[in-house]
DNA sequence: GTGAAAGCGCTAACAC
DNA sequence: GTGTTAGCGCTTTCAC
């Protein structure tokens, strides 16, 4: 701990009493202003900063706000990380981050080790385990608490509380758009996370926006314990395509080299169109052309959600879910 | 927040004293055991959890690490903070997280608000800036409060705290011999991390060794604001390399990218070898033979320092260097 | 205008 | 064995 200044410390040496100095730095204008002077100089001096703990202690505000992430290692949720953190701090609260690693136990041990801390509120995407079990009780107990909570891209409908999501079954018709307007006659799907809400948003909204083009939709649902490169270039050779949307940026990124294991040119044998613009797009060959989500902004936007609850600057208590627009960024992997 | 149950109220239920209680959880001999009992049965029937804040204010202990990432969407720090989380979590600590963006004005702020806020010690990795800067006196400062610091990889040699290295000198040796041993003959480095401690310790390690075979070391330092791929095909072409070193992992990726621009066929044409085995190293076509550094065990080694140091399990105060072995990940950028 | 006192929830030295 | 008391650093009500 560093705080050695205290207001105990200031009163003493100042010859007065701890509430006074505590009230002067308030600028109580029940304080003389000589005395309030005097105290704000000498705390100046000392560089004095009230104790936090203590703050806390009384105030039963911790300005901390417990994040859950389920897959650090994933860009989007590292970009998402990345949000909340600025405008965390642009408010003055600090985030204590805990990684769920999908596992449901994880998740719920967390949250409850976040709320018993002391936290204001909780920013959170709901585990991949958690959604395929579709218990979310744990989140009811902690709302009941009156502990606010703010989810965002993986979401779980049952639970009442804000969110902040993404449209993703627009982008996803936006992704077919792209590729028709591009003359691919062909377009075939893949993905690596059928088991996630999104995943199955994605899908939807690809299969609604193909059959208004009179098309179906093929779909190949990766298996974890192969090669996904091999699998997607079985699965392009097989169908003849001439476009691949991938519902995930890995997907995406191995369709694009399973187009090179095949000997195609890209785009001109095959457009490819993925989801989420993380490093992995910037840096394939060529570069990928994908539907972005602007993790950035989901994390400013849930945290600033959560923020203006805690600080009631929100209107009363309903919750709101909130969508971040889609937008897509053309690359090397699509013409025009 | 979320306890309702305090010690107080157990004791008002039990007609006992607080303090009966509080030593009754804490198994004091002084109780007797049929007291002990009963304390205990109703705790637990009422979910009793000693409050975190009080329990910090009182013993000047927040069982908090502060973390200070100069980078999150840098695979490689999200993976050491993926392990600093684990290890301890494990050991019932948790981690702030901050994010300093390479900046060293974000560093110092960090630094203060998290010591501030009581953090028992720190994990970070020195920003760029501050690197380039040499400025370290708020380092010292933070020591000086006898809050611990353990920093990884990028590390200040002038601050005197524990460390957890990485043999990068060793590391790029060995990268070397490898294409040497797969019969480069003309091995070219490519690098946009020439401004950090590490780059410079890589870049250091092949010369040595790329002498120690009688040979001249060419390097090329990207310049940011142009396309990688672009400059490295260049570099490649005018100087007919077989084999590319990229000294961070952006950078060999783009390399194996450059060959493509240029129609070389990897590895028969020219090998890449990386650093970092991140995603991307996985994602590129062909994928990436890396350099690991072990991030997630950086982390863990780092927390578990700094854990053992704040419950004293840790011998005196003599600051150590622990260096993490860094291994060659083999795949498809060269032949053997 | 300033200060005393209580209290946030907990611990621990010291009574009884 | 159990209880009283003081104190961690702060805020706030209420006296003076």
């Amino acid at each position: 701990m560093r705080q050695k200044v205290t207001l105990k410390q200031l009163a003493i040496e100042l010859d007065l009493s701890i509430s006074t100095v505590s009230k002067s730095l308030k600028n109580d204008p029940e304080i003389s202003q000589a005395t309030i002077d005097r105290v704000c100089k000498l705390a100046k001096e000392r560089k004095y900063k009230p104790n936090a703990l203590a703050v806390s202690l009384k105030s039963n505000k911790t300005r901390s706000i417990g994040v859950i992430i389920p897959d650090i290692l994933n860009n989007f949720f590292a970009k998402v990380l990345l949000g909340i953190e600025k405008e965390a701090n642009k408010n003055n609260y600090k985030i204590i981050t805990t990684i769920s690693n999908e596992s449901f136990e994880k998740e719920k041990e967390y949250l409850d080790m976040l709320a018993y801390n002391g936290v204001d509120g909780f920013i959170l995407a709901v585990s991949q385990e958690t959604q395929t079990k579709g218990e979310f009780e744990h989140f009811n107990e902690i709302l009941k608490d009156e502990i606010p909570i703010v989810m965002f891209d993986r979401v779980a409908d049952d639970v009442y509380c804000d969110k902040v999501i993404v449209d993703d079954k627009k982008g996803a018709g936006d992704a077919v758009d792209k590729l028709i307007q591009a003359d691919c006659e062909n377009i075939g799907v893949v993905s690596s996370i059928q088991k996630l809400s999104v995943g199955k948003e994605r899908l939807e909204g690809v299969e609604k926006r193909m059959k208004s083009y009179d098309k179906e939709t093929k779909i190949l649902k990766l298996k974890k314990n192969k090669d996904y490169e091999i699998q997607i270039a079985e699965f392009i050779k097989e169908n003849k395509f001439d476009g691949i949307i991938g519902l995930d940026e890995t997907a995406a990124v191995s369709a694009v080299n399973a187009a090179s294991i095949l000997g195609y040119k890209i785009p001109k044998d095959l457009m490819v169109i993925g989801f989420t613009n993380g490093v992995l797009s910037k840096h394939s060959y060529p570069k990928l052309t994908t539907v972005s989500q602007h993790a950035k902004k989901i994390g400013a936007t849930a945290a600033k959600i959560l923020i203006d609850k805690l600080e009631l600057r929100a209107e009363r208590y309903l919750p709101q879910t909130k969508v971040i627009k889609t937008s897509i960024v053309s690359r090397g992997t699509t013409k025009n």
